[in-house]
DNA sequence: CCGATTTTAGACCGATGAGTCCATTTTTGC
DNA sequence: GCAAAAATGGACTCATCGGTCTAAAATCGG
């Protein structure tokens, strides 16, 4: 009944959320958008109504992906261990100078965009969610030794020690400091 | 020999200030600059160059402004009381949804822009001597006990800790889980 | 009060922004 | 193989962008 399209759903997303996730928002151009995904223009605005609806779905793949990600490297060995990788993560992934899209979105387009705002709210949550479930596996191994209400805090830190480090990263890439706040942080799970 | 300019260059840098705080660069139109700052036109790029140079000269008074408020919240009394407060400010404060401007401006215009990057940079460094100054005023006193790495380590990572509530303050300004945060912060110190 | 000089007001500029329209091509069910 | 439906390419709209230009108004030293 229909013409099969060209291009891959998966593929656009993962294109347009390269651009944005580069440029950030406002930065980003329909032009740059075509561009990077190898869309026609109307095919866009078929698929993802308008700029925003683009913006939007390449966030909730980042974040979907990230928490993935995040649950995955927390799962087997030691606790601290994995907590320790995830930290390093943040401060060696390819991703450096690009920062995290989720903060990125966060400060370029809060308190306006509420849809963006439940959408990051929902990403903070789930990484508090993966990491108190991980600091559980680690009591419960005996590795770690935290009250059910010091498990909730210190997911709660470490999900603002993340934060923290991706800013950190994006302004200063290559500082030694990095190190250190990792250092610090890790401190909090001894 | 010229007629006197009808504005206060300080005020028109708080005015654009706000401004860009508020929505960043790139949703910053010149129209709202001038609006907000109520200069005229010409003014306004005689005075600054162009939007860039603005924004540039309201970031470094931002930078100013917030570290000498940082030195001098962490000057007098209890050190440890002082840091408690640094952290409590940065999510009490009437900014909240707006985060912090130098946050905001690393995540929307770095890597791109390298005399952003080097404000960032500064005026982080900046913020790591305040703090580890009060670590070495703590120590002296005997409130606390850290050896001089030990310092330069923690002052980095309150840094670090500072970036992460000012995003999280952005994307979920009343959650419990800042509380947590800044009490975990604090444990560093103890 | 004059002339040099700067500020101010606002018309103006080309470029580019996001988004729409439409004609053409391709596919599918019948 | 035809008609309905969707995908495509690209011309098009119109608003807004940052920035410039010009001319009037205001201020000073003399």
């Amino acid at each position: 009944m229909a013409r099969t399209p060209e291009f891959d759903h998966d593929q656009v997303l993962e294109s347009a959320l390269q651009a944005f996730w580069q440029k950030g928002y406002e930065a980003t151009s329909l032009t740059d958008l075509l561009e990077a995904t190898g869309l026609a223009r109307q095919s866009l605005y078929n698929t993802f109504g308008d700029k925003r609806g683009l913006f939007l779905a390449s966030l909730r793949r980042y974040a979907d992906v990230g928490v993935g990600r995040l649950s995955e490297a927390l799962e087997g060995g030691s606790v601290r261990a994995a907590i320790r990788g995830v930290l390093e993560e943040a401060l060696q992934c390819a991703e450096r100078d690009r920062g995290c899209f989720l903060v990125n979105a966060s400060t370029e387009l809060l308190p306006r965009d509420p849809e963006v705002g439940r959408l990051v709210a929902s990403a903070m949550a789930r990484q508090e969610r993966a990491l108190a479930d991980a600091l559980r596996r680690g009591v419960r191994k005996g590795e770690l030794r935290l009250t059910p209400r010091r498990i909730e805090q210190t997911a709660r830190f470490l999900v603002g020690a993340l934060q923290g480090l991706r800013v950190m990263v994006k302004a200063t890439p290559d500082s030694p400091a990095l190190r250190d706040v990792v250092a610090v942080t890790l401190r909090a799970i001894d």
